[in-house]
DNA sequence: TATGATAATCGGAAATACCAATTAAAAACG
DNA sequence: CGTTTTTAATTGGTATTTCCGATTATCATA
């Protein structure tokens, strides 16, 4: 049996990955750029295969060496996770925990959720980060983050995911619009062009259309925000309607406007909210707690 | 951030921990029991946490260091995933496949399933393992085995699983008691302590029984077969009949006998096909084909 | 053509991994 | 009760590995 690639090895690998220069990793890594050099080299002997093309200057990552940095990168936070685990004399709630949120769920759970969990687990060390669905699920890849709370059905790209419960969306308008439009809303009572949503960066506004039947319709804005509390801005200017998901408005996001929330057409009108992780992940007995800890702070909580 | 552990001492761990002595475990390592000493002590110290109790004399893994054992396997096999991977230049149907099947499926499947892999996976290298499901189960976390072809519903301890097909069973009586009891089967007809059935470290027994409402009845018999074939001889000696899955029919187990299977009572008298394996494996793309391939030999497929 | 940036190579120094031998302690044996 | 055996830890010395700084080779570009 040929021995196994060193760890060190393993992260020189990544951090060349990452930086794309011998250079830039080797100060990652903290040795000089001869080590990296060697040891990128040393893996490939003992892999006994190509990882990058040199062609004398620059380099470039060959498939396997691009496969073999995915998954030398899970036995890489593999043995982090084995680390942390140990040194933390086995409290699988100690420690840090990198949780990526959407940016229209975000702001509505995270008070509440960096509450409970400092209260329950106070050694956990949550640190949140708020981006988009497309580049949480590629930090998830990398190991820059550990789970992802997204708004669901998505391309979840083989991870993993728990459904948590439902978040109902809700039609908002000026109240003295209220009446002309109805409940169920009836949407042809709206103007033309007068309901505003979101940036299409964000999820909400596909899932809004999808749950809330509203199939691209003369009604909607071509103007676009870039968060929800400039939407409920407009819709108080009376600019128009937007959608606003049932947290936001849980969390007091209409207070001190002059705006009205009515059930829009649709049977089960809302998105679901869902934890995303890797599937090679060896911590579901943390995340798992983590999950039970944000369900109870859903509209709708549909776990297990 | 303080240092990875080596992977050679989570080696030098997990033949301790296998071994339960300082001296075989060096053996097995290849390295002289100082050596092994020295590099568990090691381990301790960077983990900074104690992971065997020492008496003077002998020693007991501590619970964290039971814990730290089992994600240690998780990092090993990974890596040596990683290594197989890279040396088959990235071909995932490459290299050794550990198997294991329990009693009652394996002699109807190996030969058909060995054959077409061979055919399809030159490079596959299948090893075959036969034992209960629970031995199986414990060599499956050990690490000593890739993946478990089972017979579902079963407790498959935090194991993940894919259900291939259905295997219904049939009840084998000698033909000239056919007439007398009736399709579906009605076990009253049957003479007392006349149902032959395995031991019950065979999970079929159980299977049986529950699909085929015979609830634990005066029916049986209290001698218990070793296989299915015993229990085949003696329905054929007409010393009672017994249930055979479909896949044993297809095979031709009641060839040159005088007996005749019949549909017993239930309405899905059948037990599940499925696939086990590690949540934490990185070869679920490799393990999806042999599923594939399986679930073509069951006599009813439900994969996907 | 010079300059700068890059990755590979080389030689020596530092760190480490390893072994054989020994020690220490307890268990097994006569 | 003393001797032998078994077991893990310790020690000291050697071999190996790892790492760095300096140098080289190659190319882009100014």
């Amino acid at each position: 049996m040929s021995k196994l690639p060193s760890l060190k090895n393993l992260s020189y690998l990544l951090a060349l990955h990452q930086e794309q220069n011998f250079n830039r990793a080797a100060a990652e890594c903290n040795v000089s750029q001869s080590t990296l050099s060697s040891g990128i080299q040393n893996l490939e002997e003992q892999l006994d295969c190509q990882l990058i093309e040199r062609d004398h200057k620059s380099f470039l990552f060959t498939a396997l060496g691009e496969e073999v940095v995915e998954k030398a990168r899970d036995i890489i936070s593999a043995s982090e996770e084995l680390l942390h685990y140990a040194q933390g004399q086995g409290n699988i709630m100690e420690g840090p925990l990198r949780l990526g949120i959407i940016p229209t769920i975000a702001p509505f759970v995270i008070g509440e959720l960096s509450k409970n969990l400092q209260d329950k687990f106070p050694k956990l060390l949550l640190q949140l980060s708020e981006d988009t669905t497309q580049n949480l699920l590629h930090r998830l890849r990398n190991g820059e983050l550990d789970i992802l709370l997204l708004a669901l059905p998505m391309d979840i790209q083989g991870n993993q995911k728990w459904i948590l419960g439902r978040d109902p969306f809700k039609l908002v308008v000026h109240k003295e619009l209220a009446e002309t439009v109805g409940e169920p809303v009836d949407y042809d009572k709206l103007p033309d062009r007068s309901i505003f949503l979101l940036e299409k960066e964000h999820c909400m506004t596909g899932h809004a259309v999808a749950a809330c039947q509203l199939t691209d319709s003369i009604k909607m804005n071509p103007f676009t925000a870039t968060s929800l509390h400039s939407l409920v801005q407009m819709a108080d200017a009376r600019l128009g309607a937007t959608f606003v998901p049932q947290m936001a408005i849980d969390q007091g996001i209409l207070e001190n406007t002059d705006l009205v929330s009515l059930k829009p057409t649709g049977q089960e009108a809302s998105r679901d909210i869902g934890l995303v992780y890797r599937p090679t992940t060896s911590r579901r007995q943390t995340f798992r707690k983590i999950a039970e800890e944000i369900a109870r702070l859903l509209p709708v909580n549909t776990l297990n």
